[in-house]
DNA sequence: CGCTAAATTATCCTATAGGATTCTAGCGAA
DNA sequence: TTCGCTAGAATCCTATAGGATAATTTAGCG
């Protein structure tokens, strides 16, 4: 094993550590995520190579990867497309699928968590506090990532790196995100269902929802930093139950 | 192996129905199944592109989606590699997360199964009766055809579509069989724990383990027939149990 | 108004060149 | 001999142009 290389001082040079494609495929996620490539939009490797000033090789890359990631769907030989919204029927599959997995993540996060794990989920929690504060689609936004954080951070202690990567994958709160974001818009362009949804928002979303859902995760996180697993798993899917109930009127919505 | 036609100048008309890079990604993920890539050993773009006749593109594009799987990886500047076989402790993790979603899919195939299910299902089962005809290692990749194509099943017929594409995803009988081919190679080549190694192999993966297997696949499917769910969720927890078992030989010899 | 055929568009794939980085080999000095 | 430095080779990553093929649109005819 070579010793340090000094190269470090040549401070000039482009010390690029991520490599383009990479690059490319967090912007075209970002860009999925905040709506503006809209769900079911096809996606063109020019415009975006265009618009991300890269050639085509990094594009096609990332969208190979953001295929297997179900955010990007290929029609062969006529080009790539966005995929839609999740239905109800897929929305209440996702979330059986993380019924089977978080509770008994969170299980062994009881179990298993040492001190560093517990100072980090003490940070986590500490950081929804800062959330609540914002308002508006921002506080959405805000909650939406302290929540995915938080998930993460639990499947990984967990220790099986196999659960926490395919939780990983699920991309529910980008999913999640995805839906708020598509009724938010569809509120503000069509007034007929205006009262009928706004309300749904208001009491689902904003602030009520969002208390709610930090409750609960101050429930599960305390569990496990009192190292019940029994609690802690319950706890979980409890949430979990919940979370899809808020969540469901806006997929019920989206697919009018 | 098989010739495969030159690209010539296209007067010949190819209709081809998938795409290229498809085929290159089924392609590669058959090299790495047979060990024509061994664990751990470096991909060369252009070595791959030249094999198989096609340019660079399309084999970026399969070795990126098959980074997504877990098959390959990447070093930044330095190129692809296929991942190592699996260690004990991945192994372990990768069962576990088994354990958590196809007992599970089991049940519900008890529940949901309808005639064309039934109908599958027994044809599967009569065609793990001729796998067991091979012989050796023949016997082996068709038994690991069987049980893949057999889990399949059950999870899609669960009703569950983000289980049953998670469930694809593990990609665990190409893990099992590379851990199974790796030993294999093993042991031919060094005579020094032959015996022992031997003995495992002739235990476990041969007829023995073979119609244990097919065994256990029979309570499952009979369960699911009658729809009994209970019984199903047992008898599929028992299998992949049992499974484990049977493979962890395999992972501990790998890591020496 | 409906159907066939040509023209257009768009996508996929190929080919190749050049910049950037890492690995290897060889030379000189302590 | 061993260590450090430098030159060269090998490899990967990016970029761009262009040809081939399928899908789509448009024009023309019955």
């Amino acid at each position: 094993m070579a010793p340090k290389k000094a190269a470090v001082s040549t401070t000039r040079r482009t010390p690029r550590r991520s490599v383009l494609s990479d690059d490319v495929y967090e912007m075209i996620k970002t860009m999925i995520f905040d709506h503006e490539i809209s769900p079911g939009s096809r996606v063109n490797i020019d415009a975006i190579s265009l618009q991300l000033e890269v050639s085509q090789t990094p594009v096609r890359e990332a969208l190979a990867r953001l295929e297997s990631d179900g955010l990007i769907e290929k029609v062969p030989l006529k080009g790539y497309r966005a995929t839609e919204l999740l239905t109800f029927k897929e929305l209440s599959d996702l979330f059986q699928f993380r019924l089977l997995i978080e509770p008994w993540a969170a299980e062994q996060a009881a179990k298993l968590i040492d001190n560093t794990g517990k100072t980090a989920l003490k940070a986590e929690m500490q950081s929804a506090k800062t959330a609540i504060k914002f308002a508006g689609e921002n506080q959405f936004q805000a909650l939406s990532e302290h929540d995915s954080r938080f998930h993460t951070l639990i499947s990984s202690i967990s220790g099986n790196q196999t659960v926490a990567d395919f939780y990983g994958r699920t991309h529910c709160h980008l999913h999640l995100f995805r839906l708020y974001m598509a009724n938010k818009l569809h509120r503000i362009e069509s007034g007929s269902r205006t009262d009928f949804i706004k309300d749904l928002f208001e009491q689902y979303y904003q602030s009520g929802s969002g208390q709610l859902a930090i409750k609960e995760h101050d429930a599960i996180a305390n569990a496990i930093l009192d190292q019940n697993a029994k609690a802690a798993k319950s706890a979980m899917h409890a949430h979990i139950e919940s979370s899809l109930k808020r969540f469901s009127p806006a997929a019920h919505a989206a697919e009018k």
